[in-house]
RNA sequence: GGCGCCGUGGCCAAGUGGCAAGGCAGAGGUCUGCAAAACCUUCACCGCCGGUUCGAAUCCGGCCGGCGCCUCCA
């Protein structure tokens, strides 16, 4: 398989399998809920997990929470509550969202407050180079000190500067430096250190993390293309200034979801709320919805989108757990072996060329037809079925949806179901489509097939 | 100002040199008492203008339009 690495601009091999993906994925800060947004890097890279597992590898798979950061102070006093209890509430939120959303749980959660002995180990082995300084309270890392800041988002050292918002702290020897350490202001949360009582700066938490759980050089880093700058452009300064080795191999950036023509962004405030879409649409939805679009390209929101994708979404579970009729005609095995294995190979194929997921879609679709289309033909499908469920959980999809018999209501419905068959069986149909009618408006859904009627609760 | 991306049918969205995936919606049909589901048929020459090529949505140049990063952000 291979990937779109940011950083050299090429596609690039994952070693063969067997091996263990080392993959890092940054994570949220977690001063408030998350949005529908934040659901495209975790469907993205649970999909791209779920994919390395079906190929033979073991994925190490470490995404972090950062706690500590200046939102959360800001907003933990404004609530009169403490930074370390606001993480946790929406810490804990993220995970139940994800859960939701059929997302395999990593292999660590780490917390930058639960890191801080490795946070000040690899700013003291900055400081011993010469990479990093300390200044006032504070520490700070020495941009201009190595070769290749700006390597990652292709900028050059120099124009950074015109654009230039830089507010030039004096405590800085040059204004492109970044803190590794900030020095307590009153009322924030400290640490002791070497440098004295502070807390750790916005970049160095993920460096450590990854350098602490995985090793020095990782295979995939990822995370949102709005992180490229400055975000991993300073992580990779800072961890390749401390190891002196390459820090990962592939560099994998999910393009934003949009609302209208802007991203969709907190501090924007156009935000449709994660826990809202999953309620109203389900977690297959917002997963066909997202996966149906290459994870680099920009996805733009609309309730129309994800009206289809919940329709889409159904067409592929209707298919999956489609009964097979017991008089069906068997087909080949030679040609139910080709059949299967022409689908599977235009799927790995998609998948391997840097997660085509649009197209894994499409064969996923094309299976639907064919399963329908045996349905049709008298056929046996059980077999396209099986691929079908296969390949809808390599992609993550859970096909969960209407529940038909475990209805407490079950009983009472199916004995309705039966007066209807009578109803019918005399030509009362203006009474038969009362109760059908009747149920639906309780959210009940009827269909009557050769095999007699069946049931959803929607 | 610097760096980069995008513009494909009514909507969403693949496709980066050789007859334009897939989903949703629409139209017609089959099935059905009706409906739903399903199936069949149908629906685009790819922002505009030039160029390269036997051949371009796909490569090059220009133009128009939109977006991202450069500041917290998945």
């Amino acid at each position: 398989m291979r990937l779109l690495d940011t950083l050299s601009d090429s596609k690039k091999d994952l070693p063969a399998a067997p091996y263990e993906v080392k993959l890092y994925v940054c994570g949220i800060t977690p001063y408030s809920g998350s949005h529908i947004g934040h659901a495209v890097p975790a469907i993205v890279f649970d999909a791209l997990r779920r994919y390395l597992d079906y190929r033979g590898y073991t994925v190490r798979h470490v995404t972090n929470f950062t706690d500590i950061d200046d939102k959360l102070i800001d907003r933990a006093n404004a609530r009169g509550t403490t930074v370390e209890a606001l993480a946790t509430e929406f810490s804990e939120a993220y995970l139940r969202s994800l859960q939701s959303l059929n997302v395999l749980p990593a292999t660590a959660y780490p917390r930058a407050t639960e890191e801080i002995t490795g946070i000040i180990t690899v700013i003291q082995g900055l400081e011993a180079k010469g990479f990093a300084y300390a200044s006032g309270g504070d520490v700070y890392y020495r941009v201009r000190r190595k070769e290749g800041y700006g390597k990652l988002s292709h900028r050059n050292i120099d124009d950074l500067l015109s654009g230039a918002r830089f507010d030039p702290t004096e405590l800085k020897e040059d204004p492109l430096d970044f803190a590794l350490w900030k020095g307590t202001k009153p009322g924030e949360p400290a640490w002791d250190s070497p440098w004295g009582p502070g807390r750790p700066g916005w970049h160095i938490e993920c460096s450590a993390m990854a350098l602490g759980h995985l090793g020095e050089s990782i295979d995939i880093h990822g995370g949102g293309a709005d992180l490229i700058f400055p975000h991993h452009e300073n992580e990779i300064a800072q961890s390749e200034a401390f190891t002196g080795k390459e820090f990962a191999r592939i560099w994998m950036h999910n393009a934003l979801l949009r609302l209208g023509a802007e991203k969709m962004s907190k501090s924007i405030g156009n935000i449709i709320g994660l826990d809202e879409a999953i309620e109203r649409w389900g977690g297959d939805a917002i997963r066909v919805f997202i996966l149906s679009s290459h994870y680099r390209s920009p996805l733009t929101f609309t309730e129309e989108a994800l009206d289809a994708a919940k329709t889409g979404a159904e067409r592929l579970r209707a298919a999956a757990f489609l009964e097979q009729p017991a008089n069906a005609r068997a087909l080949g095995d030679e040609e139910t072996a080709s059949l299967v294995r022409a689908s599977r190979d235009r799927f790995e194929s998609a998948m391997d060329d840097d997660l085509g997921t649009p197209q894994a879609m499409a064969v996923l679709f094309d299976l639907v037809r064919d399963i329908n289309r045996a349905r049709d033909a008298g056929q046996q499908f059980v077999t396209q079925q099986q691929l079908l469920r296969e390949l809808a959980g390599v992609l993550g999809l859970s096909l969960e949806g209407a529940k038909t018999q475990s209805a407490e209501a079950a009983p009472f419905i199916d004995l309705l179901v039966e007066l209807r068959k009578k109803l019918r069986a005399e030509k009362q149909w203006a009474l038969a489509d009362d109760v059908r009618n009747g149920l639906a408006a309780l959210g009940v859904e009827l269909k009557d097939g050769p095999e007699g009627t069946t049931w959803t609760i929607a």
